[in-house]
Formats: structure tokens, sequence, C-alpha cells
DNA sequence: GCGCCTCTAGACCGGACGGTCCAGCCTCTC
DNA sequence: GAGAGGCTGGACCGTCCGGTCTAGAGGCGC
């Protein structure tokens, strides 16, 4: 864990992160988070006045950036859609095994807790949405046209986050890692 | 609510399945459960010793029952394998809707809140491996070989976990009644 | 040195959490 | 009618929850 070295403020987004992927928004206590982090009690509602719901917000803004992250090394250097998907497909199942087969969609375990909550759902809605726009851009790129660019898109993220749930509950990256072969639209 | 009329420990069970779907495992205390169901304290210990773990195993098993018989009232009266599926996304949107756009997968968000407990974990493997011969032996009925009908089985229920996800974050059916048109195979 | 402001440190709070316990009711059996 | 056992009703418990508050440490410009 190479948050040690980071700023109080980026230390408990990180962890939080990490914490709220792996155990859900409802069940990581901020005790937990606080520890994890080194960071004292004051430290977090001092950058965080709102408290967990701000912390949970910056956490998933944060895990989404490292998405689109994912997403953009792995459509960048393909020659192809299909080969981009793949790539993708691949460095997700990667990191879902380094999580010991347990993280799924960073975003769904911090902000789909409960979807009475309708700022933390427009949020989520919102980075999905991003990470579909960040898809069908490379799509386009590669050859689609803008139909069929954003059908691909939603297509593997709806794949992709299925293989999450499926994969969770196996404890296993295949289903992962089998998402090309099974969705090549 | 028609829950109102049945025996305590069926009450039990049928509502902590709904609020385990819409709020989560962590996300909903006893109290609640017992509120709703119109239950003492005692009756529950009485019936589920072990506590919530046990109403969680019981509700998500009532649940998973509940799915069979949806997949299997929609294979049953359909002439193809795709026809099959898209009654079933149908069907599954219908109630979507019915709960406020809010409800996903009733085993995923009571069983798979905390990965890091094994019993609930190889519980959903199991249920979800349930969910999946039950719809590959409808498409073996209806046409596929074995291969085939495990394979679509497969797709199927990745394609239907997927759009639960992305239909919570939009608060929409609508991912979940495209599964048919997006993913034919 | 001084005042200022950001950030840290942790004691403290009321309430909600899951769980225990037991007295008593109701029904079923003899 | 007596006794037994399944079930109910709810008081009670220790723990953990998210959140508040205040005292002061540390770096800055002047």
């Amino acid at each position: 864990m190479s948050e040690t070295s980071l700023p109080t403020r980026d230390r408990l987004i990180t962890t939080a992160a990490r914490l709220f992927r792996s155990q859900g928004y409802n069940g990581t206590g901020m005790a937990q988070i606080l520890a994890e982090a080194k960071a004292p009690k004051g430290s977090l509602y001092h950058h965080f006045p709102a408290g967990k719901e701000d912390l949970a917000l910056a956490a998933a803004d944060w895990a989404s950036a490292g998405m689109l992250q994912i997403i953009n090394d792995s459509f960048e250097p393909a020659a192809t859609y299909a080969q981009g998907a793949a790539t993708l497909c691949h460095k997700l199942a990667r990191l879902f095994d380094l999580s010991g087969g347990r993280d799924g969609c960073p975003v769904a375990s911090i902000l789909l807790a409960d979807p009475g909550n309708r700022v933390f759902r427009d949020r989520a809605a919102g980075i999905m949405g991003k990470w579909t726009r960040a898809i069908a851009y490379h799509a386009i790129r590669l050859g689609s046209d803008e139909a069929q660019a954003e059908e691909r898109a939603e297509n593997l993220l709806i794949a992709i986050q299925g293989a999450w749930v499926l994969g969770r509950a196996r404890g296993s990256s295949d289903v992962l890692r089998q998402v090309p072969a099974r969705f090549p639209g």
C-alpha cells in the first residue's frame, strides 16, 4: 500500500475507495477507514465536512478516474475495437484477481448500496455514462460509425458489470476473461 | 403487501427479502424488518437462532425460488429460446419498475454485500448455478445442443446481471428490456 | 516575536445496531 | 382440567455507529 506516503486527504480517499469497494458502503465503518488511513477523526471532518457521504463521492470520483485510465490504456494501443475490448477485460480480470477475487465495480459498490439516495444514484449514472462515452470514443476512432459505437460501448459495459457480479459470487475472474469471446459484438 | 396474513416465519422471510433487496444487507436493520413484518424480536430469534445471517440465507433461498418460477414461466410457453429469453427479460423489467426502479438481483444484494463471508458467497454461487441450469434446460428443450445451451444460459445471466446494475444506476428498466435485442446469442 | 490559519488529535455524544433473556400466552394432548 | 411446548412480547445489554467539539501543533507572512 503506497497509500502511506500520500497527504491525509488523499490517503482517506484511496483507503475509503478500497474498503467501500470490497465491503460495500454500509459495510464499512468510519473507524476502520480512519485506522487504515492512519488519520484522526478531526482531519476527516475537516476535509469532508458532510462526513461519510462526502468521502464516498470523492472515493467514487477517484475510482472512476482510475477506470477511465484503464479504458484509455486498453484501447489506445489497440488496432481494432475487439482487441481493445479484450485488453480491457483482461486488465480488469487481473485487478480482480489482485483483490483476492472480491472487488466488483467500484462505483456500484459505493453508490448503489441504497438506490433511494438520489445524489449517489445520479452520480453513479453520470460516472457510468462517462465510461460508456470513453469506450464509444475509441470505437469510433477504430472504425465504428456513431450508432454502432454507442451500442458496442453499452454492450461492453453491461457485460463487464454482469461479469463482475458473477465473478464475485464464484470468486473467479474467469467470467471477466470470457467476456470478449462471449460478446464479440 | 399480502405479507400481512402469512405466518410469522414467512412474513419475516418475505419482508427481509424485500428490504434486503432494495437497501442491501448491511443497509437494513433488524428493527426495520421486525417493524414491517409486525413481529416481535423473540419470534425472530426463535425461528432463526443464528439471527440476521440465518434470516438472510432463508430470504435468499425464497427469492431464488421466485426467480426459478419466473424463468420457468417465461420459457415454458415459448416456441424458441429467443422468445423465452425475451419474455424473461420483459417480466424482470416489469418487476423492476414495480419496485420503483430500485431492485436489482435479490441474491446479489443479500449475499454479495461482503464477499469475505464464505457461506454467503458459496450460497450465491450455488443459487446462480441453479438459475443457469434452469435456463440451459429450456435451451436444450428448445433445440440447442448441450454446449450451446450452457453458453446461452450463462450469457443471458451475465447480461441480466449487468442490466440490473446499469438499470439501478439510471432508475430505468430500459436496459433490461434491451437485453434480448443487444445479446441475441 | 506575533497573529493567523490550516490541519491534527482524540475525548465525547446520542442513538442505532445485533443479540439475549425470560415471563407468559395459547394451543394441543392426555 | 392439567401439563407441556411452541411461540410471542418486549425489556434489556454491550458494542459500534456516524458525527461534534475543542484544544493545540505547525507553518506562514509580517
